[in-house]
DNA sequence: GAAGATTGAGGAATCAATCTTT
DNA sequence: AAAGATTGATTCCTCAATCTTC
């Protein structure tokens, strides 16, 4: 085999290493405070700023699953751990007898409250706060830069709901 | 309560939501192409690396979950995972009664040769290529930073060990 | 048949508890 | 007791198959 593979050089190399590192590094951060303050994952908080963010606090199935960018099957087994400990409640939809309404109940607002000061905070002692307003800036323009790429090939295009972890 | 909770703001809101995206997206991207082509996930990948780059094709165990940044536990299951695939094996340390090597098969070797590639290839494809030299040394001086400081609170300093998923 | 959603199986990750050798 | 490593339980995620209503 006289093919040469290109392989990583360094550059190339160290800004994917550290990508990887703080990929998996940060959210484990997130989680474990999140976790043991209040009792919740960081899959369990996006469904309830999403939910609370909703007009009747509620939406139905398939918007809440675009909201976080998951599967409805992902969704589906998350709302059934989540309705198990009262977070949230599946309600039937009149219009439509296929579809179900994921509500948001008053121990999930609860738990929302009491936990989102804590997560802002720590987005902001593991994350913004290592950089400056621009460099924040600069940062945001280059994982925009690779998303639109990455949206381009793969097809999961950007969507025109509201996403995120911040309750409004 | 009159204390006002600081919520993100916009520039801070942009560049948060948009580092979760990517870190979402970017590696569901490449461990699909790993599984579709070569029927590794991404952390088979990771073990196979760093196999693959020791002295004899064998680490202990606690140093290879030093290498691949994992818990002894963790890689405990994976390894059992992956010795029953045939890809790594386990054998005993005549030194020391209590630790084990983990040992590159012949077929984890040639798994690797054969994924290594197509994996590297999609680094570039899915990641690299949306940015030019400049940005990508922008990027990880940015990264950096934040793994700097994150390391620094959560006492997971940075390791000497050579890490990563390329192939030496 | 297509859309809305759930289910079951299997791999993957984390935590606390355990077992053995030093 | 400390170090090396594994185990079991639980949660989480993906895939393919299913069920119901439109």
């Amino acid at each position: 085999m006289a093919t040469t593979i290109p392989w990583l050089d360094d550059r190339e190399q160290v800004t994917w290493l550290s990508w990887l590192r703080l990929s998996a590094e940060l959210p484990a951060a997130l989680h474990r405070q999140l976790q043991s303050d209040a009792d919740l994952s960081l899959p369990d908080y996006d469904v309830l700023v999403q939910l609370a963010a909703a007009p009747q606090r509620r939406l139905r199935t398939t918007a809440l699953a675009r909201a976080v960018h998951w599967e409805r099957s992902r969704l589906s087994h998350h709302v059934k751990r989540m309705e198990s400990r009262g977070l949230v409640e599946r309600v039937a939809c009149d219009d439509d007898g296929r579809g179900n309404f994921v509500e948001l109940t008053r121990a999930g607002a609860a738990a929302l409250a009491g936990a989102a000061p804590g997560h802002v905070a720590a987005v902001r002692h593991y994350f913004l706060d290592a950089l400056d307003a621009d460099e924040q800036e600069t940062l945001a323009a280059l994982t925009g830069k690779v998303l639109a790429r990455l949206d381009g090939i793969t097809g999961s295009g950007a969507t025109d709901a509201p996403c995120g972890r911040d309750p409004g």
